[in-house]
DNA sequence: CCACTTTCTTATCTTTTGTTAACGTTTCCT
DNA sequence: AGGAAACGTTAACAAAAGATAAGAAAGTGG
């Protein structure tokens, strides 16, 4: 894909939050860069900064913590979904993440000092700070339902909810990440799959 | 308390996220009410849109959900914090979630509608789009902490990062709302305890 | 001030989950 | 193509958590 193919794709997606004139969007644009992100390489690691918000136009992230030597997934995000690790981004200070490619992506990203640059350019700062809060408040509807589930649910009936809302995840995920991202191990997830599909034990 | 110190206090607190001139609080306050909300009574009701967002000058409440005719609790709010059950805000759908007074609350709110009204107001559109985005930003950082307490840790890891990190809901809550929020039963909260406290068993 | 509720602990039993290891399959990589 | 790594399931055992009930202490509200 060209430069200019992901970044009509790009401009097409904020749609849903903003929408940019012919000139302000020729000052945006200019603000962002197109990068690729290899399989396996990292967008984001414990202990650096990430100073970066990425727009996924092709492939997939995972995000995890190591904890004890082991690999912990939290969250995955696919094409046309923001990737980031928001509060080291916002804060400034180093992140706790690890954001692995696993496919090759193309990423459509800024850094923290353009946004600030676009904050700080009258022709931008109003639909920039718009375009900013509506991301983010999506995120928190995301991330209420998500907590909830943690309160509220068993780990079956979490895994059952994203069997039937399913999306991407289980499609295309390995099962023991999936596994971490519902708060259990692989063998946990395993003995609930069994469990539903045959409905025995 | 009277109204006035009330919505100073108010306007000291909003200066961590935005800085009104005399003109513009002068109609940012005017979208200002004062409510008092009395012990047990509710601020959001499941099944309800919660179109206000409310600062919490005086009181605490907390969140909680019912599942199988039991209560579940999520989340407290206390003094100098916002409070809305922010996905039905959001949404302008019904939420899922009681936030109910647990101590006679002071609080400062406005509606949806006065939301939308200053955001249309060129005086105080682009200070108001700016506060709304800091405090998403903020709610944010909080929820990715929270999600990966889950993701990362035990109960009684959860446990001991609470009594560490403190703050006002151990001093503050019954056992059995703590229980919840870091979900698990008040039964299994009272045998983690038992555990820190002796380093028994 | 007394009855009533709420809160917390403890005990018992059941269920679920974690841990570790083994095994077969698939995928990856060079 | 072939060896290595990754993936998913299963088993066996240990550890933890849920459910339920009982009882004591503390707080609440007439």
């Amino acid at each position: 894909m060209d430069a200019n193919s992901a970044l009509n794709i790009y401009r097409e997606q904020l749609k849903k939050y903003i929408d940019f004139n012919e000139a302000e969007w020729i000052i945006f644009s200019q603000h962002l860069s197109i990068n690729q992100l290899k399989k396996k390489h990292y967008f984001a690691e414990p202990g650096k900064v990430c100073d970066k918000v990425a727009f996924m136009i092709i492939g997939t992230v995972r995000y995890y913590h190591i904890k004890d030597g082991q690999e912990i997934t939290g969250y995955f995000s696919f094409e046309n979904e923001f990737v980031t690790s928001y509060k080291s981004f916002l804060t400034g200070l180093p992140g706790l993440t690890y954001i692995q490619a696993l496919e090759d992506c193309l990423l459509i990203t800024f850094t923290h000092r353009d946004l600030d640059q676009m904050l700080a350019n009258p022709m931008l700062a109003y639909k920039v700070e718009k375009f900013g809060r509506l991301v983010a408040e999506e995120t928190i509807v995301c991330y209420e339902d998500r907590v909830a589930s943690f309160i509220t649910q068993t780990p079956e009936e979490r895994y059952l909810q994203l069997y039937n809302t399913g999306k991407d995840i289980l499609r295309r995920m390995p099962q023991h990440y999936i596994a971490n991202y519902l708060g259990i191990t692989p063998v946990s997830l395993s003995r609930i799959r069994r469990r539903v599909l045959t409905g025995v034990k």
